[in-house]
RNA sequence: GCCGGAGUGGCGGAAUUGGUAUACGCGCACGACUCAAAAUCGUGUCUCGCAAGGGAUGUGGGUUCAAGUCCCACCUCCGGCACCA
């Protein structure tokens, strides 16, 4: 047997698996079905980057394994082929986005196969194949029928580098996500899909699915459900009503009797309706055009609220009738509910910094005193006052430093009501050992009062209790134990009103939820009833406001899948008939852009049109949002060659997908489009299930050497080409997996693989000590008597790690799987001879990992099959179960000794071994034990008391 | 500012989910083989200490027989969001 040489090996290999299409599989089984996605990636010509080597090898192991397991595994590969980079290229080059597209994918094949990943290429799924956007059309019709599909001109995100529309969510701080150009806004036709009718389940949705928990945070943080009121504001001018009014969205209609001016966005349209109205029109205009060339993080980062006062109009506090101010500010969104608010600057800390600045009235309409009683306490310790008062439920207002006395220091404090009693237990528990101990100096006392009405109120206690806080209080400040004869002192309430003072004078602006005060009828509810009250009472209705917009799938672009739409003479919007799908793509145009969608120049693209549907037809120029693309791909691989339906109700049994591996990039737009093209379907009726991604995983980012991102820009960027040529497929896979878990960041340390080669060349060299099972023994065969002992020894470990691997790879705990195997190949090191069927074992649980050179072995062992085709091994229970355990004996929890003891062994007599050590009785001083924890073969602690010497 | 994640040797990381911290790999040091080097193999490698023993998982406190793991406060780094009414 010769070196091991990664390159023949996979060469060979990579060639019979190819000819024996071993990726072959028959898609109408779906008894024992799993379904494994990658995130099919963007053809560039770049080529495959290391991030796509990683999460492509993850699933490519999942596979592997599942598939030994038994199940019949759909794991299929596709590439998303429309988009802009091919566009941009043939704009330069006036290479067709088709052809550039084709050569680049025929590169991901290759090197996908370069890495051994065993993907059925006549199986997959390409964006930009007629054949398979008939089906985005498909779809889009079938929205459409369903009212999901509209048509409205909106401001929208307009790049002038793409020359083309951009969603909301591919804005990245105000500038165009692909490349980074300003974006403006520009007012432009285009369709919409109702992603919003489904904001609510998409929510709830998240509750089923095994997902990571940032990435349901994340999108439920997107989509941004606030839960509030719509409440309308009539406008007067003159004293006279005008016929305009303002609508807001408010999560806190029970603060209205508190809005005391109200804001328009800048760029509201009732600003410019109610020109004529507006007394100071110069001085407003002048402010819009100053928002207008602000970008939106020039407006956030603003440190001063700025604004405009509309002379002349008022709107009416509906609540209460009064006139209030109306300004415009920037600090309001017109992007954003309604793109006006009511201000209640008491209970809204953005309200109320503009409302300062204005000179404008504070009303306070939420109390949170009423509920609460507002003390001051001396700490006993900081960290441990803080946890106590936590504990106990209570708010800790500020913490204020003294002078009255060394160390200090003072807690403003709210009580809840009903935590009172347990306070004051607490503080006598607290302060009387502290006395005792004289360490007065550092502890506390407690006033409790309330306000009400304007004034202070000591509160009504029991008796018994007001007694308590009197003799604390009356202790502490006199320094000595409370007399038989104690009357309240003067001096103790002198103190009071110096805190009532300094308190009092604070006025509380907080956004809490609590008790209505100055609300009229509605003062004295609290503050959950009083929304709902409120609301009714004005006329408003209740409501939930998302942060999340409906989806905008127009793009003025050529290289996407064409709108499945024409237009009449009159203008009027039809869906084209299902038997003229696929509605190509025409190849007669100029990719220059203009503004207009590039399909606008196509000769046969409009002849067309006119041929099927008559003269003066025209058809739809814009092409469709790549992210539909994508959004419903999944849904095709089970049955990519069906001409006649997306995909059949047979194979519909593959769906939906049981893992989904993908970057963490994706969290946001894919993923949310994917959901919501399966949840539209399944409401239409397309599709059963109503969730595409049972069980989802992201991979990290493959960082260089020094922890930093790859990009072209930085000249870092590894090519997987390069190190599957230096070091072997093989190796760049296990390395991958075991350099970090999943999905934190791999380092790419071309360092670190040589230990990955270096693991493997031991596989290699251990097959020569294999020898194949026969009646002779160790002995006959030239091998010490010993040898059989290490081998049962091996056997062991062998089980145990197989185990190990199992476990680790149903959690995609690939890290951990890789370093046991390390382990084991070391310990196989050491025998002279090794059992076929062991090392056979072996070979079949790493062959997810390294499929190459363990099919090598398996040959070379005389083995016809292919060994992807083997079942996984299961372990044996007996042979992986340990004889003896070491376990530690620790003495007050600090380990003194080891004892080895026999499995099975009862806890009387594994004390009584720990008890034999002389160690332990060394450190036992002769001392009974007061308790002994016994924890099973694993750890024995004896506490005895030392304190007392 | 808010949300999320993380902080363990020189480095990547492990720790049976509260039970012997530092597995595995890299690197480094020494040794063997060699004329020599590479490769390979062996030994060692958290820290203080001759040892007995002590100290270490960002910092400080707490709970527990026992804390990297749980609780509280703080610090640092990374990612995301951005005045959300």
């Amino acid at each position: 047997m010769g070196k091991y040489n990664h390159k023949e090996i996979e060469q060979k290999w990579q060639k019979i698996w190819e000819e024996n299409k071993v990726v072959k599989i028959d898609k109408d089984d779906t008894k024992n079905k799993y379904y494994v996605l990658d995130m099919f990636p963007y053809p560039s010509g770049d080529g495959l980057h290391m991030g796509h080597t990683e999460s492509y090898t993850a699933s490519d192991v999942f596979y592997r394994f599942k598939k030994m397991q038994g199940f019949n595994v759909l794991h299929p590969q596709g590439f998303d082929a429309f988009g802009l980079p091919a566009e941009n290229f043939a704009i330069k080059t006036k290479v067709h986005p088709a052809q550039t597209t084709e050569k680049n994918i025929n590169n991901y094949i290759r090197q996908m196969k370069s890495l051994g990943l065993n993907y059925d290429f006549d199986e997959q799924a390409v964006t930009s194949d007629p054949k398979y956007y008939k089906w985005t059309q498909w779809i889009f019709e079938q929205f459409y029928k369903n009212g999901l599909v509209y048509k409205r001109t909106q401001k929208t995100n307009w790049c002038s580098s793409c020359q083309t529309v951009i969603a909301n969510e591919q804005v990245v701080n105000g500038e165009c996500e692909r490349c980074g150009t300003k974006i403006e806004q520009k007012e432009i036709p285009g369709w919409f899909f109702k992603i919003t009718d489904f904001a609510d389940d998409l929510i709830d949705g998240l509750d089923k699915v095994d997902w990571p928990e940032h990435t349901k945070k994340n999108q439920i943080n997107w989509i941004g459900k606030s839960e509030g009121a719509k409440i309308t504001f009539k406008l007067t001018s003159n004293s006279q009503q005008l016929t305009e009014n303002i609508e807001v969205f408010t999560t806190r209609p029970d603060t209205l009797f508190g809005a005391t001016y109200m804001v328009l966005a800048p760029e509201h349209s009732l600003v410019t309706e109610l020109k004529d109205q507006i007394a100071n029109w110069g001085e407003v205009e002048k402010y819009i055009e100053e928002t207008k060339n602000k970008t939106e993080l020039d407006r956030l980062e603003a440190k001063e609220k700025t604004g405009v006062k509309l002379e002349g109009i008022f709107a009416i506090n509906p609540a209460n009738k009064e006139e209030i101010p109306i300004f415009i500010a920037d600090y309001v969104l017109g992007g954003y509910g309604t793109g006006a608010i009511m201000a209640v600057p008491a209970h809204d800390e953005r309200d109320f910094e503009f409302a300062k600045k204005y000179n404008l009235p504070v009303v306070q309409v939420v109390s949170i005193k009423d509920s609460f009683y507002r003390s001051v306490v001396w700490g006993w310790g900081e960290n441990e006052t803080v946890k106590d008062l936590i504990e106990l439920g209570i708010n800790i207002l500020e913490k204020v430093e003294t002078n009255t006395g060394a160390g200090e220091i003072i807690f403003k404090i709210e009580i809840p009501k009903d935590k009172i009693e347990s306070f004051v237990e607490l503080i006598e528990k607290k302060l009387k050992p502290l006395y005792w101990n004289e360490f007065i100096g550092e502890s506390g006392i407690t006033f409790i009062f309330k306000h009400k009405d304007n004034k202070v109120e000591k509160i009504n206690l029991s008796k018994e209790t007001e007694d308590k806080i009197d003799r604390l209080t009356y202790e502490f400040f006199n320094e000595h134990p409370v007399p038989k004869d104690y009357k309240r002192k003067e001096s103790v309430w002198k103190h009071y009103s110096e805190v009532e003072n300094g308190f009092y004078k604070d006025l509380i602006i907080h956004s809490e939820k609590g008790m209505l005060i100055n609300s009229e009828q509605f003062t004295g509810i609290n503050s959950e009833e009083a929304k709902q009250k409120i609301t009714e009472f004005v006329g408003g209705e209740m409501t939930s406001n998302y942060r999340l917009r409906d989806w905008s799938i127009s793009r003025q672009r050529y290289w996407g899948c064409p709108i499945p739409i024409v237009y009449s003479p009159e203008g009027e919007a039809q869906l084209i008939p299902e038997e003229y799908l696929p509605w190509t793509l025409p190849t007669d145009v100029d990719f220059k852009p203009t503004g207009v969608s590039p399909l606008g120049d196509s000769k046969e693209f409009k002849e067309r049109t006119e041929k099927i549907f008559g003269k003066g037809w025209t058809p739809e120029y814009d092409t469709m949002d790549t992210f539909v693309d994508s959004a419903w791909y999944f849904l095709r691989y089970p049955d990519i060659h069906n001409e006649k339906e997306f995909c059949s109700e047979t194979r519909k049994k593959w769906l939906p997908v049981d893992l989904y591996i993908g970057g963490a990039e994706h969290t946001y737009m894919h993923l949310l489009f994917a959901r919501f093209f399966t949840k539209a379907m399944h409401k239409i009726g397309l599709i059963s299930f109503d969730e595409p991604f049972l069980k989802l995983r992201h991979q990290g980012m493959v960082l260089d050497a020094q922890g930093k991102k790859m990009s072209k820009s930085k000249g870092n960027v590894v090519n997987p080409d390069e190190m599957i040529k230096r070091f072997g497929a093989d190796s760049v896979r296990t390395y991958m997996l075991f350099a970090a878990p999943l999905e934190d960041e791999v380092i790419w340390n071309e360092n670190n693989i040589v230990g990955i080669y270096r693991f493997l060349e031991k596989v290699w060299k251990i097959k020569s000590v294999v020898f194949a099972s026969s009646g002779a023994t160790a002995e006959e065969r030239g091998n010490p008597a010993s040898s059989l002992e290490k081998q049962n020894k091996v056997k062991n470990l062998l089980h145990k790690t197989i185990k190990k691997v199992s476990g680790d790879i149903e959690n995609l705990k690939y890290n951990t799987a890789v370093s046991s195997m390390m382990i084991l190949i070391n310990e196989m090191e050491k025998v002279e001879e090794i059992n076929k069927e062991d090392y056979e074992s072996f070979l079949k649980l790493l062959s997810p990992f390294a499929p190459h050179i363990t099919q090598e072995l398996w040959e070379q062992l005389g083995n016809e099959s292919l060994i992807q085709n083997e079942s996984w091994t299961e372990y044996n229970k007996d042979l992986a179960k340990d004889d003896t355990y070491k376990i530690a004996v620790q003495v007050n929890g600090k380990v003194r000794d080891e004892i080895e003891i026999e499995e099975g062994t009862d806890e009387e007599d594994v004390k009584k071994k720990a008890f034999e050590s002389k160690i332990i009785q060394k450190w036992l001083e002769g001392k009974e034990p007061k308790k002994v924890i016994y924890v099973k073969n694993r750890i024995l602690n004896v506490v005895v008391d030392n304190s007392n010497k």
